[in-house]
DNA sequence: GTCTATAAATTGATAGAC
DNA sequence: GTCTATCAATTTATAGAC
């Protein structure tokens, strides 16, 4: 048995990171044809074409995400526990996934995947602030504050993540970013 | 009196949304040629090259911030104080500047310019950072959380406000916003 | 201050040999 | 499955007329 996957998720690997990194638009598929150390041609023996690979690259950052909203259609309990439960698996799914999470993030709708991409993003956030707004209906959450900005001010913050967390090298644990992020949303940094 | 410089404001503000909405790499002088009704010729007479018309654009974002830096320099009282103004003062020239400023967040130091940029942002980002660990220590900020993170989380909060405010149309005025931000991040969401 | 014309290099993609 | 060679279109930038 050949392994034609193994070699196509090692050009998603190089290809997530150089989108990340110049821009879909702004990388060729000369830059992934140097960095791999492919010629273009034996590229487009792997994928379709330079839209493709993209897609491919966000599917692994939209299937987990996506993934966990299905697992939550039939739960119960308190909205606020569910709201936390969400964010800790989100920041679970980010740093796991970290390079296609941020590119995820800086896709802006030029292209049909692209756009494709920002409706499963509203979708997931969609999902959060119907929690927020359950919660506050449910007298766990202030009432004095706008859900819906709140629900945006806590996706935000969960993504944010992306800019500055790098996995190993004795840093913090993704569940110790998700316990002081979720401490400080919910109790505040006062002392 | 003529009004070059009029001429080059309206460049830029093109430039920059064109930027943000496919990234410096992946616009090209013909798209700013397209969408300033100008040819390419004449924006070189504007300006000196592509990466100059970054550079300006981003002039836009990192100016103000910097000035309120300097302007903090020889400030008094408590660090609590300082950061809720600072915080409050960022979201108040995002809000002013947020094509440029949400340029300013995208930019990834693939050239001299942009790596410029990254560096007056790691000043700010220094500056907040540096409130907080003072805030801590005046006994006004929780001591059990990660003073870094907590910096960290507070300006990924600020920043992710590019993603989604939209200036008029009856929406949230910038004030409401850092009200709802520094209530919930103080004082947190729980009821 | 604007334009057309053009330069040299790079773009996404394909043909076809091995 | 890899490569070299090549395509038509587009890239940043310049020359020079008006």
């Amino acid at each position: 048995m050949t392994r034609p996957r193994y070699d196509l998720e090692l050009l998603l690997d190089v290809a997530i990171e150089e989108f990340t990194k110049r821009g879909y638009d702004g990388t060729s598929i000369e830059h992934l044809s140097t960095a791999t150390g492919l010629s273009k041609s034996s590229l487009y023996h792997h994928v379709e074409g330079k839209e493709h690979i993209l897609r491919l690259g966000l599917e692994r950052a939209v299937t987990p995400l996506l993934d966990l909203l299905d697992e939550q259609e039939a739960r119960e309990g308190r909205a606020i526990d569910r709201l936390t439960y969400v964010l800790r698996r989100q920041i679970a799914i980010l740093a796991d996934q970290l390079a296609a999470v941020t590119l995820l993030l800086r896709v802006r709708g030029n292209t049909e995947t692209e756009r494709w991409a920002l409706e499963q993003r509203r979708t997931f956030d969609t999902f959060i602030a119907d929690l927020v707004r359950a919660g506050v209906a449910d007298g766990d959450l202030r009432d004095d504050l706008d859900p819906a900005v709140v629900a945006r001010l806590l996706s935000g913050t969960v993504n944010s993540l992306t800019e500055w967390y790098r996995p190993g090298h004795g840093s913090l644990s993704p569940e110790t970013i998700a316990d002081t992020m979720l401490s400080s949303s919910l109790t505040g940094l006062r002392a």
